[in-house]
RNA sequence: UGUCCGAUGGUGUAAUUGGCAACACGUCUGAUUCUGGAUCAGAAGAGUCCAGGUUCGAGCCCUGGUCGGACAACCA
């Protein structure tokens, strides 16, 4: 088998097959498939999509992509009374942002009810399905615990024609909330408790945001989701891995309405994602919303696929993320610095750099001309020429980071300090000369002079100097709001604790508003989520906050920073 | 105490399906740099949860444990 061992490989890249690629190889091998899946994303409206979900988007439609195949998109919607469209239109635009398209593939849930009826009519007459008077408690009761057998329902035994009246007069709303439900009849002490006579139908009267107020009853999750895959001819429903107990009901259901010769819907699990220093699930994200904990669905501290926009992430630095968190079945929680990874690769090469002073303290070049001023010319992106150049005003008074400066610099400190030299990038290299303060002991100057030969391109211009600093303009600067964020819990595992609950850990310093903050001319009417990199800060993004007396720019992630980490 | 699933460097994912553990992130060096960024070069770090077994050979197979997760909504 090794036999050409010699023949020697043009290094050709090493396929590595995740599991569900490797579940599909072998599947396409079926001439049955002829050649291509069908994947689904199957969202309930009822919410915003999360980065959780992000992974699942890109495994679907790039599992589709990949195998010469199609997704579905396919609207969960079988529970009227926490569903809303508002959600469904969110949802489509997170995926269309994330860079997928489904064409005209959209469906609902609802979409079938008619089909779903006929099938649950079917089962009653095949004797699969009963109708139960049972009230909520005694059923949930009678299923017992997984350890012991559950005890069958009094009605479990009516005939098929008792049961499908009752089931008819159940649509035909003549009953209460509650009063009755359809029922599977599978096996009642089944060592798994969603084969113990799953309920497939209960009552509700409550208005649709589709089907209107055609239906009082609408099907349950198992019965819903597998037959719609089924439906649609799903090939390949791959869903997270607490559906995986699910399955056997999710076979049982397909077991009753296949048809020879058609593709049966397979479905398969994996992990979903966990990210350190963060919640995932709806519920929770929803509550830090209602609780006001966070400024709604796009703050951008949320890990929705809304928030990571606002924040300034971009649509592929999402799907590498996806891409490098792999995908298998065993419980994982992601480095959040992958994520941050992620973003800084993606506006590493796009986002042109630009100079923002977030907090400004004054320098003024003595030998500098008193009302002369000058256009530097920058690059704008030195990862991408095609970027081109802009002009930069530089005049006597200029603003530096405070943290730029200090008095008794240790060793290794590359930056402006009394006696010391340091390079205004795109400008001129300067010397400190002296420091003006208040009364307090702030400094509220900082005086140098500066060597004409060293402006940039100039003939003393590549003399060396340790540090290189940014700056701005002091008369050209235009005030802007900067808003910093840190991770929303201090926890790493922030519902990881049995004893605690998650919000104990939320971080009272996740946000920061900066209002004094300097930055350059160009960026006076930026469009908000238009991508920059601040020079040395970090990348930044416009808020849709901005207004054109102050523009607002949230922090999307700060640059590495090696001597911030020798520092620590 | 029931059923199902899982276990590989700090984190995540691989290992041609039995041939002496690889890739990415992170970490640490060094080079380079008008961003302490980027880039480039290199290093450290696991012997694969444990114990047996099969085999010339086991991360992959078998047995028994341990640990972790999921499951008892008229939610999805």
């Amino acid at each position: 088998m090794v036999e050409n061992k010699n023949t020697v490989p043009e290094e050709k890249e090493v396929k590595k097959l995740n599991f569900l690629e490797q579940i599909i190889e072998e599947d396409l091998k079926n001439p049955i498939y002829n050649n291509t899946i069908l994947t689904r994303f199957p969202p309930e409206p009822n919410g915003y999509l999360h980065i959780g979900h992000a992974k699942s988007i890109c495994l679907n439609f790039g599992l589709a992509q990949k195998y010469n195949g199609l997704t579905n998109l396919r609207f969960d919607d079988t529970n009227p009374s926490k569903e809303e469209t508002e959600y469904v239109e969110s949802i489509k635009e997170d995926i269309h942002w994330l860079g997928f398209d489904w064409g005209d593939r959209e469906f609902f849930a609802s979409d079938y009810f008619d089909q779903l009826y006929e099938w649950a009519e079917k089962l009653i007459r095949d004797g699969y399905a009963y109708v139960d008077d049972q009230s909520a408690e005694q059923i949930s009761k009678n299923r017992m615990t997984p350890q012991e057998p559950g005890i069958e329902s009094p009605f479990r035994n009516r005939t098929p024609e008792e049961n499908l009246d009752l089931f008819r007069r159940m649509k035909a709303s003549e009953f209460k909330e509650g009063e009755r439900v359809l029922r599977a009849k599978i096996n009642m002490s089944s060592p798994n408790m969603h084969m113990r006579d799953p309920i497939m139908y209960r009552i509700m009267h409550v208005h649709h945001h589709r089907t209107g107020d055609k239906w009082c009853i609408y099907p349950m999750y198992d019965y819903a989701h597998g037959q719609s895959d089924y439906i649609e001819r799903i090939s390949h429903s791959i869903c997270t891995l607490e559906f995986e107990v699910h399955r056997p009901l999710y076979d049982w259901f397909l077991d009753h309405v296949y048809e020879e010769g058609t593709v049966r819907t397979k479905q398969r699990e994996f992990a979903r994602l966990n990210i350190n220093y963060t919640v995932m699930s709806k519920r929770k994200l929803l509550e830090l919303v209602k609780d006001n904990h966070v400024n709604g669905w796009d703050d951008p501290r949320m890990p929705t696929i809304s928030g990571l926009r606002r924040r300034g992430y971009t649509p592929a630095s999402i799907r590498l993320f996806a891409e490098k968190v792999g995908v298998a079945k065993r419980d994982n929680i992601i480095d959040m610095g992958l994520l941050e990874y992620c973003v800084r690769e993606d506006l590493n090469k796009i986002a042109p750099r630009v100079m923002a002073v977030l907090d400004p303290v004054k320098i003024v070049i003595d030998n500098y001309p008193d009302d002369k001023a000058e256009e530097m010319e920058v690059i704008n992106n030195p990862e991408d020429e095609t970027q081109g150049s802009r002009m930069l005003p530089f005049s006597k008074e200029i603003y530096i980071e405070r943290n730029d400066f200090m008095e008794d610099p240790p060793k290794k400190f590359f930056r402006l300090a009394p006696g010391r030299e340091v390079r205004l990038k795109g400008a001129y290299i300067i010397m400190c000369n002296s420091v003006v303060k208040d009364d307090e002991g702030h400094i509220t100057e900082i005086h140098c002079t500066y060597d004409e030969d060293t402006r940039s391109g100039g003939p003393a211009s590549n003399r060396k100097v340790k540090g290189t600093l940014h700056w701005v303009s002091a008369k050209h600067a235009i005030d802007a709001e900067v808003r910093l964020y840190d991770r929303l819990f201090s926890d790493e595992n922030p519902d990881g604790h049995k004893d605690k609950d998650y919000k104990e850990f939320i971080n009272p310093d996740s946000l920061q508003v900066l209002t004094n903050c300097k930055v350059e001319p160009s960026l006076k009417d930026t469009k908000p989520l238009t991508h920059f990199q601040f020079q040395r800060l970090g990348y930044f993004c416009t808020d849709k906050d901005t207004t054109a007396e102050k523009p607002v720019f949230n922090r999307t992630v700060t640059l590495r920073d090696s001597w911030a980490k020798k520092n620590k």
